[in-house]
DNA sequence: CCGACGTTGGTCGAATAATCCAACTTTTGT
DNA sequence: ACAAAAGTTGGATTATTCGACCAACGTCGG
């Protein structure tokens, strides 16, 4: 039930029903692709009249193509697949890591063109946009699809404003204030540039994917622990920005206000206990949060080195890891206390070692969960080579054309 | 930017262009009244024929009637003005809480029929329920409208979900997995009954306010801070529910995780230390949060007295107020920024004394924010004569009249 | 005082465009 | 040959949209 809001409503014109019933058809073929007019009708109960005008227009537009016949089993005409033409666009999405900046390109449905690549993150803003512009039209070159793209989606380790398109402050990198759309449009004359905040990205890769066991759409969080905590929430299949486009920082939430310092500032938060710093600092028995962004990734242990220690059966190695398993769990609880989600998502390097934490992960979301029910809320692990970061990124360029019409 | 779920859409038919566009005009006579044709196609940027349209539909349903004609300065014909029609329908409210239930009836948009009245809260649910029965049903008849109503919305202080109108856990009433609604409906033949949490109820009354200074519609968080703490979130104009009906528990979101223990039964819960009873332990420096519920009430000693006494010149109870100032914006500090809202509403018994904390609150939230932004983000008070527990409970009723239609 | 005039509110009717329904053609296995 | 399924066509209905029209009312010049 929701409220129009008498300031800011959109009113219902000629067009309305077909521009959403148009969507509709769009959406329904880029998750079941391939589907005929026929499934269509049955999918959206109405008649095929209707889907053929629909698909004529779509068409036209060169959005959808047809393509082989399908074979049916029982007599009647073959139906003639539909897809989305995803021939004509190009996307590029950008990791940018602390260490290492990440890219892959896909065509207009996401799926991905040539290889991911990955090249080392520049720290100064103007070199970092000249060594973007140089890679990115390189890897289009070399792909050999066009020398331009429709649109790069940034995706970016700190809080970024992504309207204004200015990243906020982003302490893995040292960069506060930095008004980079405007630099990357500058680079990339002509080109949408989308940015956004990497936990938020991560939940648009689930709200916009097409596998069919993901569904991500309605209620859903991910939480991609890493160098820091990024959340995202997604809440009625439709990202939570915020008014100032920073909603999602559960990671600053704390677990104990006089907790431990956490690279924000303040103290105790979620962070501050789950991070890989935080795991390794307890490994290691002494604090390495307060390191210069500079050093941080080029320490030589790692938190993969860790759950390998732990495999092997270094005891210290396994008490870190289930240590960072109940605060891990602990915060999840705040998460689901506060969101009930239908489904929470994981990311991060420590859910290699899913298999060694999950029980105490569990536990601790159960301890801390209002009633038994939230505490079964289901737990889903994105491993690292589903690439969420990445396909958030081009989410944020393809996704455009298959969302909802803005109505009532 | 919302992704339309391919497992449950809804497709636009011939009349939903129509559905739309009349739930917008019957918005805007609902918070613009008295308003003429000619004003809402101005507002509604369309032509004055295709309201006149609208309009007659509505004329019809008798949902809106024609009132005076209005007067203008200018030369012209004068515009007839009009308002919903609010005789036809009478909404009743109950706020149930620990010691006694308040009752409110409205006509259809909210307005307000006869007085307020509270009757003692009965323990036991038989008792409750009949209870409820005798004194809706004699207030109905004294203000002399009909002897029945189109809904009854009822606001629980605990656990409740709507859906299936069970009553969760409500510890303040010593209720578990109570089966409300079944009961009421079988009380109440052939009437409504809306059942919701107080916090979101609460969060609900903004939603649907026609008060013109209010804006909750797009995003905002009600904090309730009484005996426990309730938090109702709206999103996208929408009340947060859940998978489970029970979004919205940041009161259960750890400010300490070894902190005193909570009513939950977790430890060091945010309602651990803002709660009335958490204050007045401070106070008297005990502990009286593990009273026994049917006593709790019974204290002499309330927060409002601790606030008469601080007025005074009690220097203990005033720091006993700061430190609950202190806590109540480190708390909102997290909802901030894991929501990033418009505007936060405060309500409860703790905000007749704002003058005396304000400060502390807002230093509180500015502490835990993470950018200067979210540290102004707009507080509200919302006093206790505006009943928004109440309101919202009549919301629950009258606001499905109004709301968008689902699309897409 | 009074009627022409301009302005505003509200309505009517034709044009356009969407869904909806039924009938139709095309294709294909049996 | 026939039935069944896919896809198309055209008429019915119903929505917004646009222009023209009538009604009501204050102003102003005589």
């Amino acid at each position: 039930m929701r409220s129009i809001n008498p300031k800011d409503f959109t009113k219902a014109t000629r067009g309305t029903s077909r521009e959403i019933n148009r969507q509709i058809v769009l959406t329904l073929i880029r998750t079941h692709q391939p589907v005929s007019r026929a499934d269509l009708a049955r999918l959206m109960e109405t008649n095929r009249a209707n889907i053929t005008l629909l698909v004529k227009e779509l068409l036209d537009e060169e959005l959808v193509r047809e393509g082989a016949r399908g074979s049916l089993r029982v007599p009647g005409r073959k139906p003639t697949f539909l897809y989305i033409n995803s021939d004509k666009g190009v996307a590029v999405g950008l990791d940018v890591r602390a260490s290492r900046t990440f890219m892959m390109i896909t065509d207009s449905i996401g799926k991905q063109i040539g290889e991911i690549v990955s090249f080392p993150t520049k720290f100064e803003p103007d070199e970092f946009v000249a060594s973007l512009g140089w890679q990115v039209r390189k890897a289009l070159r070399e792909v050999g699809v066009a020398p331009s793209c429709d649109g790069i989606g940034v995706v970016f380790p700190g809080m970024v404003d992504r309207e204004s398109g200015i990243v906020i402050n982003a302490p893995k990198l040292g960069w506060k204030n930095v008004h980079l759309i405007e630099m990357l449009e500058k680079e990339f004359e002509g080109t949408e540039i989308h940015l956004e905040n990497s936990g938020r990205a991560c939940a648009l890769s689930q709200i916009w994917s097409t596998r069919g066991d993901v569904n991500g759409q309605n209620d859903s969080v991910f939480v991609s622990v890493s160098d820091g905590v990024g959340v995202g929430v997604v809440i009625n299949g439709e990202l939570m920005r915020g008014k100032h486009n920073t909603a999602g920082e559960f990671g600053h939430v704390p677990l104990s206000i006089d907790g431990p310092q956490c690279s924000c500032g303040a103290h105790g938060c979620w962070e501050a206990y789950i991070s890989n710093f935080a795991t390794l600092s307890r490994y290691f028995g002494r604090d390495i949060s307060r390191r210069q962004p500079e050093t941080i990734e080029t320490v030589d242990f790692t938190i993969e080195d860790l759950i390998r220690r732990a495999r092997g059966g270094d005891s210290k190695a396994l008490t870190a890891l289930h240590s960072a398993a109940r605060y891990l769990g602990l915060g999840l609880a705040s998460v689901i206390n506060a969101i009930d989600p239908s489904f929470i998502y994981i990311g991060g390097e420590i859910t290699e070692a899913w298999d060694l934490i999950e029980s105490q992960v569990r536990e601790a979301v159960a301890e801390r969960t209002l009633t038994r029910e939230l505490g079964k809320t289901t737990i889903r692990i994105v491993p690292a080579i589903e690439y969420p970061r990445l396909r958030g990124a081009i989410a944020l360029v393809t996704a455009p054309a298959f969302a909802a019409p803005k109505v009532a």
